[in-house]
DNA sequence: TGAAATGTTGGGGCG
DNA sequence: ACGCCCCAACATTTC
């Protein structure tokens, strides 16, 4: 049995990897390859999401280096996957394509069609999620609509997981393999603030936060200015770790309260819930979930869309996460969320264009989750948040970043100011902002707009646009 | 995985 | 002692 192996972006890992198990065990030669995309390789595509780049490469190089120390090689070869796979199939005359399943839209349509154009099998192994998305489903045979349901139906039918050991040693390559293949290619100049790619690094991601801050998850996990998140979104995107061993390393972890286990969980249900809604619903990436939504009044304003992604808006919270996005390819989950209510609703900003450019620098940049997440902070997604919800960004930068280190941290300009009125620099007395070195208006911006006025401007917007039903009669 | 407005309660100051 | 008012603290409702 000659086997060829695609690796496919989002299962860069030997660990826990079904394909490559059973890839491993039942061939005799084995073609493990990856395609570099054109939309990401090709020219004129260098500053397409330069950060996820920068860690797909990381992950691929030391993928190389992994399959390689058990036997194997990984080829490296030109795209479009749709062309490179079905020749290659045929030229090195293999028996079978072994794949991780795609799930989102385009991956799927791709498959169909590789699918069609091999003269052999084509199979599908268990790809990036916890569960097959097409077994979930309500008592009514229906598709989930709330999250709430959904991860119990979920939890439930993750009782007892197995997980594949990483071979120890995999097949050979056919002998005498002719293959034009491409470099690996190099960073010109990587960029130290983006989070280390790769399974190893990744591995160490988890065993630290599951060493450390999980156990105070259900507290620390909204605290800007600490660090207790996971930071595994990237690894879980491209695979370097699976999510079924992220779910089975916590369940596994007996000396942490139930609560964190819970909390912690429910987070990876939520990016499940995310790929499981775009599966069944492809169109959420052009309109909202919620077709009440449809035509809704966003407002042009390009100044204002350009003071959000720069962080110049005046609003310190607001400003500090775009900034950590374009320097670090990061933002923490609650800024993500008050930026984007920001956007939507302060702003009154189509969230697509907040939700692209996340997508351009967000290193854990996901499709699904993306677009999940900003759909429920614009309050028009599914199970999202109900639009009157309208988060204040003074209110919460105090609630999560009290003493305003997050805020320090991205905006130099304020860092001198006291925790008192480092969320609202405007209302600091003249002294205090003197003292700080804060000039209001030149070295850093006033509010682009005004919190209450804006909210109240938002809730007669959306009611209004929400009982007309523009979406229905047109 | 809100915020603000409105309503209720209860302790204490004070005439 | 008593009623009245104030208002902080908490609860409920509304957006």
């Amino acid at each position: 049995m000659r086997t060829l192996l695609w690796f496919r972006g989002k299962d860069l890992r030997v660990h826990d990897h079904a394909a490559l198990h059973a890839a491993a065990r039942e061939s005799r030669e084995l073609v493990p390859v990856f395609v570099l995309s054109t939309k990401y390789f090709g020219p004129g595509a260098r500053e397409l999401a330069p950060h996820r780049v920068q860690f797909l490469l990381a992950s691929l190089r030391e993928l190389a280096a992994e399959l390689a120390a058990r036997g194997s090689q990984l080829q490296i070869v030109r795209g479009p996957a749709a062309r490179a796979i079905p020749e290659l199939a045929q030229r090195l005359k293999v028996d079978r394509v072994l794949v991780s399943a795609a799930y989102e839209p385009e991956a799927r349509a791709r498959d169909e069609r590789i699918a069609g154009a091999l003269k052999v099998p084509f199979v599908r192994y268990r790809g990036e999620l916890l569960i097959d998305p097409h077994v979930v489903r309500t008592g009514a045979g229906g598709v989930f609509k709330v999250y709430t349901p959904f991860a119990r139906a979920v939890r439930e039918g993750l009782k007892d997981l197995q997980l594949y050991d990483a071979p120890s040693q995999l097949p050979p390559l056919p002998a005498g393999l002719k293959l034009r293949t491409a470099p690996l290619p190099e960073l010109q100049n990587p960029n130290p603030k983006i989070i280390l790619g790769g399974e190893r690094a990744g591995r160490e991601r988890l065993k630290r936060f599951l060493d450390g801050p999980v156990d105070v998850y259900p507290s620390e996990r909204n605290r800007m200015d600490h660090e207790g998140t996971s930071r595994l979104g990237a690894d879980l995107h491209f695979g370097t770790l699976s999510a079924r061993s992220v779910w089975c390393a916590l369940a596994d972890k007996s000396d942490i309260s139930a609560e964190a286990r819970e909390r912690f969980s429910a987070e990876l249900l939520w990016r499940e819930f995310a790929h499981y809604t775009l599966w069944n619903r492809p169109t959420v990436l052009d309109e909202p979930f919620r077709p009440e939504f449809k035509g809704f009044p966003w407002q042009r304003d390009a100044a204002g869309f350009e003071a959000w992604w720069r962080g110049t808006t005046g609003y310190p919270i607001i400003d500090a996460s775009a900034r950590q996005l374009l320097e670090t390819g990061f933002v923490h989950n609650r800024a993500r969320m008050i930026s984007a209510s920001f956007l939507a609703k302060h702003q009154l900003i189509n969230y697509q264009h907040g939700e692209v450019h996340y997508f351009q620098y967000l290193t854990d940049g996901d499709l699904a989750q993306n677009n999940l997440g900003w759909q429920w902070s614009a309050g028009c997604g599914c199970d999202a948040q109900p639009y009157f919800r309208v988060f204040n960004p003074i209110t919460q930068g105090q609630r999560f970043d009290p003493e305003g280190d997050y805020v320090r941290r991205y905006v130099p300009e304020l860092a001198e100011l006291p925790a008192r009125y480092i969320h609202a620099p405007w209302t600091a007395p003249a002294s205090v902002l003197e003292r700080a070195g804060v000039r209001l208006g030149k070295s850093y911006p006033r509010p682009i707009v005004d919190h209450a006025e804006a909210r109240k401007r938002f809730l007669l917007v959306a009611s209004e646009h929400l009982k007309s039903g523009a979406s229905v009669h047109p």
